[in-house]
DNA sequence: CATAAAATCCTGTTTTTAGGGGATTGTTTT
DNA sequence: AAAACAATCCCCTAAAAACAGGATTTTATG
């Protein structure tokens, strides 16, 4: 039985590595690719494959979303998460949102060939370098925040003080502050610096700084 | 006469997406590859490429500088950026260290050949994005800053307070101060929750975060 | 060698955060 | 219905950062 690969990339050269990788494996059928989410969902209305190979950072939406959407309208699609980084919080939401494996891109191709046929079998197959993370890390989770402990993380980061937090949410500063000393113990540090460097790490914070 | 490259990347899909693209092209000559930047200066004592396509990121050493050495120990070779992102700060300090031109990674097979017969011509080659970003952002200029200030930079962003810096440096508190007012000057910021963010945006701070 | 730039240090004041305690009202969730 | 959580508010203290306005010495660089 042949193994049908989509993947999705927005980089071009990965997408034709991959597809020089896999060409001459019998065993794998090239569907194609996308370079975008929106693409992707669009590809699946009409066919789907065995194994998608998704990117983690694409332009429309994150992988982790996309992965998300993917399996809960096609649960049969194995998804293997792809990235330049050996994040592991990126790695844990990738397999909470059904991903079966995580493949880093200095993958050779033997690691490729291998994580397909892993997923194929509905075993999780991860990078061995992936692997050490995870463990390594295990300490480092990421917290889990509200809603409003968010938008207060948010103002932070485009460099509000508390008081000027307090008057745009309608609060008083003192909620502000407590809001802080929340966001400041979930993320197990001791100040803004080590706080707004960690979310923009996990990408809590978006890039493109809003003009107020 | 055919054109010979060769290639610094540390994903091994990448340097394959990039064999795939050039392969049919007859007048250029694939010379082989690097995953980094120690292996690229050995090669280089060897043989010397015509051309040198370096991704920004690498494991030992940054693009930025390898690119820096090449140039002064091997001027005749003309360098070509390569990343996933469209930096302008670090397209800029490519260039200043003598590149020839910046490719981004989804850039198509024809982009690739153009970019590498253009720079063979002593011209400068910048995907279409890049001259884009280079112009859009002109405004909002990456601020030059010293060797001290970057110390200091990613002190702050390790969640040190100035005393606990001025310790590990060796230097006074104020001076440490003085540092960081010069940096808030700088990014024209007010306060560290921006520097943070601004400076994990342009890359300054790696994301990997040192044990002490 | 002269000038500019970088790195160092200082004295202040004001504002903002961090840390330690609380407490009250709702809203989920079990 | 009780427990857990979220969001709100308060007091107090100490530490840290921001703001202002200097100065000196070293190190590059034309």
């Amino acid at each position: 039985m042949v193994i049908k690969v989509f993947i999705v990339d927005d980089h071009y050269m990965v997408i034709e590595g991959i597809r020089s990788l896999l060409q001459n494996e019998k065993s794998i059928e090239w569907m194609g690719h996308a370079m975008n989410a929106a693409s992707c969902l669009a590809f699946l209305q009409q066919q789907q494959p065995d194994v998608i190979l998704m990117d983690i950072n694409l332009p429309d939406m994150s992988g982790i979303d996309l992965c998300k959407e993917v399996k809960m309208k096609y649960p049969s699609i194995h998804i293997i998460g792809l990235s330049s980084f050996n994040q592991q919080s990126f790695i844990q939401k990738m397999l909470d949102n059904g991903a079966s494996g995580y493949l880093l891109k200095n993958a050779t191709r033997e690691e490729l060939v291998y994580a397909i046929k892993t997923v194929i079998e509905g075993e999780i197959f991860l990078s061995d370098e992936v692997e050490l993370t995870v463990q390594k890390n295990e300490d480092s989770k990421v917290p889990i925040i509200t809603r409003r402990e968010m938008e207060v993380l948010l103002l932070i980061a485009d460099g509000l003080t508390n008081n000027e937090i307090a008057i745009k949410l309608f609060i008083s500063t003192t909620t502000v502050d407590t809001h802080r000393k929340n966001l400041l113990a979930k993320f197990e540090v001791k100040n803004t610096a080590s706080l707004i460097r960690m979310a923009a790490q996990i990408q809590l914070i978006p890039f493109i700084k809003p003009k107020n």
